[in-house]
DNA sequence: CTTATGGCCTGTCAGC
DNA sequence: TGCTGACAGGCCATAA
């Protein structure tokens, strides 16, 4: 998504009018909240943990997309061709947030099941924020390795999953890359993050690293309404080992893969290949 | 303090 | 076909 959007806006783009059509996500958002984008210039986007970061010249927007938030664009009006041509904007169900930019690009935030976030904060809110004090590294980053799962979990007595799962530890391991990483280092979703051996540990850093990067490559896990900025599907999908696969045989061992619900989350599991 | 659970929402799918 | 219930990739308030 973040890739996607990088396409579409450009540095210098101005904020025309921000439109809320629903301000009642994760967290409310009211219209005056977001006034003082308008007429601001964007400056980049970026992603920090599961949140995209819109810098814009004076402030930032947060965005968190929850479970089913997207973003896509629309040019409503053609350079070229300017009046008979005119694109009608084209709005759907679920359309919460439109950005409209002076060179008549917009941006439209879609969030069916509202479990997306959008959160205006100044610049220099974004180390000291609570929502962005709290998370732990990046997994791409030098700081996530073994040692330091080794040595952050020796006190949990959480499974490693949830651990894993967990933001405050790591960032960006979600529910599906959670299960595939597990099978991937032949860990156990159950087993004791604090038994993590170090070992297990060095395995599962570099497994986190290289599912995560061969999603993003991907362009992600589409099931139902996930989609792209540009509305394609991602493909990671397509190479799932467990995730999604009860009762069929593992790809290792042809062991049918289990699947239990391990704190509150749908998990898939190899008995034979995973301790 | 840590960990587990239920709930937020709407849409989709399988099963009847 | 239409209905119902289960379930969904995340997170947080609350309970234990």
């Amino acid at each position: 998504m973040c890739r996607g959007l990088d396409q579409i806006l450009r540095p210098g783009m101005r904020v025309e009018r921000i439109e809320l059509r629903c301000g009642d996500l994760r967290e409310p958002v009211q219209s005056k909240d977001l006034q003082s984008l308008e007429g601001q210039k964007f400056v980049a986007i970026r992603r920090r943990a599961k949140y995209l970061v819109f810098e814009f010249q004076n402030s930032l927007l947060l965005n968190h997309l929850g479970m089913t938030g997207s973003w896509r664009s629309h040019q409503s009006f053609d350079q070229e061709t300017p009046e008979p041509n005119q694109k009608l904007l084209v709005t759907r169900k679920h359309d919460h947030l439109l950005i409209h930019f002076s060179n008549k690009m917009k941006i439209i935030y879609n969030d069916p099941r509202r479990f997306g976030l959008i959160l205006p904060i100044s610049k220099e809110e974004e180390m000291t924020h609570p929502r962005m004090k709290i998370l732990g590294p990046e997994p791409l980053s030098a700081e996530f390795s073994g040692e330091f799962i080794f040595q952050e979990t020796r006190a949990s007595k959480a499974s490693i999953k949830a651990w894993l799962m967990n933001q405050n530890h790591v960032v960006g391991v979600g529910n599906i890359y959670a299960c595939e990483s597990l099978f991937q280092a032949r860990v156990r979703p159950q087993k004791q993050a604090g038994k993590i051996t170090r070992k297990e540990s060095d395995l599962l850093a570099r497994v986190i690293r290289s599912v995560l990067t061969s999603a993003i490559e991907k362009g992600g896990t589409t099931f139902r309404d996930f989609r792209q900025a540009d509305g394609g599907y991602g493909t990671y999908q397509n190479g799932l080992l467990v995730y999604n696969q009860k009762g069929k045989e593992c790809r290792i061992c042809h062991e049918l893969i289990q699947h239990q619900v391990l704190a509150g989350r749908s998990t898939y599991w190899c008995k034979k290949c995973q301790r």
